[in-house]
RNA sequence: GCGGUCGUAGCUCAACGGAUAGAGCACCAGGCUUCGAACCUGUAGGUUGGGGGUUCGAGUCCCUCCGACCGCGCCA
């Protein structure tokens, strides 16, 4: 690939470590002191430049100067002929500030870089981290619902956004399967089952209403017959407990593929108690004096990690409480990971400092991050639409997919940082309008694919190894630049667990797409020209293809 | 009451402690005999809920008040 490379010109991450080095030398050499880190920002305002450093701000104090005069001098040294001018177009101290302008020739190479690379473009190499991300869990006692929806989207554009950056990343859902809920959606099941012979038989006070129980009471029935009508509690409880609880995973999980999302493991909550796991992590407690008897019970000291009170782990009749099982969960988690992640629901956020204290009790200070996934709002044309659990009238996600589709789902449920309430119009989410930035974006994927099409075929061939020197416009610098930021946010995303800024990201990427294709005729008559800029949009593609891809939303052709 | 999250343009939301707080939508004014107008350009719109503090610099960090939502069980 060193078809065109002049010597003076660099890469542009080359370029920027290059200039790194030099303005830190010069600037140890100015006044006298160690080496400063650079670090570089991207200016809100293109009268800018491409980036600055605010280095000299951070020397002020050491070289007794003011950052002005201290960035007029480092800039000063480096336009001694440091061999950085074939990367760099301006080099300037503006008020502290000192404002680099890459050369077209640095961005033509970033171009060049994207066509090489293609899908791999924006990858790490392989941090040797094992990192478990916890997302979408859910209770198996009805199907989902909208917020696990956000909870998924977001969790799988992380995993996806991590394992790009390098990380091995295992996902996870938790199936809640212990415990007094999964009994009330035994007895709640059970009642079906017995209205099919006997309307009048009575529902359980604490049970589940919702509809979504009347298909698996009849599939009993179907292959049972009455024989349940005669059985003694012992005997049915457990039995339709486990049918619902199968039933209904089998359908969460169903409703997970469908919405984009592969776990590498559904963990069973019972399962955990039964394989003993839930005695180790308590036991683990005890042994590091984090727990006392009171009652006849056995406490956590919660209130030594930050939380308000102390915590009960084993009942008084000896059972285990969710915390206990939690604790197991997690030291298991975290034995076996470099670090965890957890995506809870808004309904967890009092949760956060216990279970991080928790991670700080079992020996992993620092290992946890846990995320909320704040609440949505389900709007039809700006109205809200109700919902109750109670009552079972509930606004299934798998609805929702089938009213908006997965693509508008997906998008919509990103888009806003997580810990953000959103309010989401499934009208809105519809409508094939500029209201919509789903459509914006594939929008713009569709148009590049459309003068592909158009292109001559040799010409498209050609693009991918042809030179780019002739991209000096603006509005082609600009999406040139703006692909190259690719790995950058998805780094961002990663560091942060910002997801929603690759639905930004996507949108500026359209938007430079946009504005190229409006002032530069891609179909031009002159051949270099023509498909240096065939070049550029196939560059495009890639990058809006890729970013689409995380988000976990189709890239069309055509549309 | 205790704890958590949030409060930014008319609306929905951005902004590693950086420069004159930005986008989209809506409104208004323009742009297609030419590659997809599901697009582009421009105007207007703000005391970042109020008040203190930290520092070269605060929407961002700390304190306080106001307001919204949520959690606070030997439920899960």
């Amino acid at each position: 690939m060193n078809r065109r490379a002049a010597p003076e010109q660099l890469p542009l991450d080359d370029a920027l470590q290059a200039f790194r080095d030099a303005a830190a030398a010069a600037a140890s050499a100015a006044f006298d002191i160690p080496a400063p880190d650079v670090t570089f920002e991207a200016p809100r305002r293109a009268e800018f430049g491409d980036f600055a450093t605010n280095v000299a701000f951070s020397l002020a104090k050491a070289a007794r100067r003011p950052p002005q005069a201290i960035a007029s001098e480092i800039v000063e040294r480096l336009s001694d002929g440091l061999g950085l001018a074939g990367s760099f177009s301006s080099i300037e101290a503006v008020g502290g500030f000192i404002n680099v302008r890459l050369a077209p020739a640095v961005w033509q190479a970033a171009v060049e870089k994207i066509l090489h690379e293609g899908a791999r473009f924006g990858e790490a190499p392989p941090q040797n981290q094992r990192v478990s991300l916890e997302f979408g869990s859910a209770n198996p006692t009805g199907p989902l619902v909208v917020v696990q929806g956000r909870s998924m989207s977001i969790g799988d554009t992380l995993a996806n956004a991590m394992r790009l950056r390098g990380y091995d990343v295992f996902t996870e859902w938790i199936i809640n399967d212990a415990g007094g809920q999964l009994d009330a959606l035994g007895r709640s099941l059970y009642a079906r089952y017995r209205q099919r012979f006997d309307p009048e038989f009575p529902f359980p006070q604490d049970g589940y209403p919702g509809e979504y129980l009347l298909p698996i009471a009849r599939d009993i029935a179907e292959r049972d017959g009455d024989r349940w009508t005669r059985a003694s509690e012992a005997e049915w409880l457990p039995h339709f407990a486990k049918a619902g609880r199968d039933r209904l995973v089998a359908e969460q999980q169903q409703t997970a593929r469908r919405f984009g999302v592969e776990y590498d493991l559904w963990q069973s909550e019972a399962e955990l108690h039964e394989t003993g796991k839930v005695r180790e992590g308590i036991e683990r407690l005890r042994q590091l004096g984090l727990t006392y008897e009171q009652d006849g019970a056995l406490f956590f000291r919660a209130t030594q990690f930050g939380d308000d009170k102390d915590r009960v782990l084993l009942r008084r009749d000896g059972r285990p409480t969710y915390l206990a099982m939690d604790v197991a969960y997690h030291f298991l988690k975290l034995k076996q990971n470099d670090r965890v992640v957890d995506i809870l629901g808004p309904d967890h956020h009092g949760y956060i400092g216990r279970i991080k204290g928790l991670a700080a009790a079992l020996g992993y200070p620092g290992h946890l991050d846990v995320a909320i996934a704040q609440q949505i709002t389900l709007l039809r044309g700006g109205d809200q639409v109700s919902m109750s659990k109670r009552s079972g009238d509930i606004i299934t996600l798998d609805e929702i997919v089938d009213e908006v589709g997965v693509d508008a789902a997906r998008f919509f449920f990103i888009m806003l940082a997580m810990e953000s309430p959103l309010s989401f119009d499934l009208k809105l989410a519809v409508e094939k309008d500029n209201e919509n930035p789903v459509y914006y974006v594939q929008y713009g994927h569709a148009r590049i694919a459309s003068v592909l099409r158009r292109a001559l075929p040799e010409d498209v061939g050609a693009a991918p190894t042809a030179p780019l020197a002739p991209l000096v416009h603006p509005a082609e610098l600009a999406l040139a630049r703006r692909l190259s930021e690719f790995p950058t946010v998805v780094a961002g995303v990663v560091e942060y667990l910002a997801p929603h800024r690759l639905a930004r990201y996507a949108r500026d990427v359209a938007s430079d797409f946009h504005q190229f294709y409006t002032e530069c005729k891609i179909l031009t008559e002159e051949r270099d020209l023509r498909i240096a800029r065939l070049a550029l949009c196939l560059a495009a593609k890639t990058v809006l293809a890729r970013t689409l891809a995380l988000v976990g939303v189709s890239a069309p052709d055509s549309m």
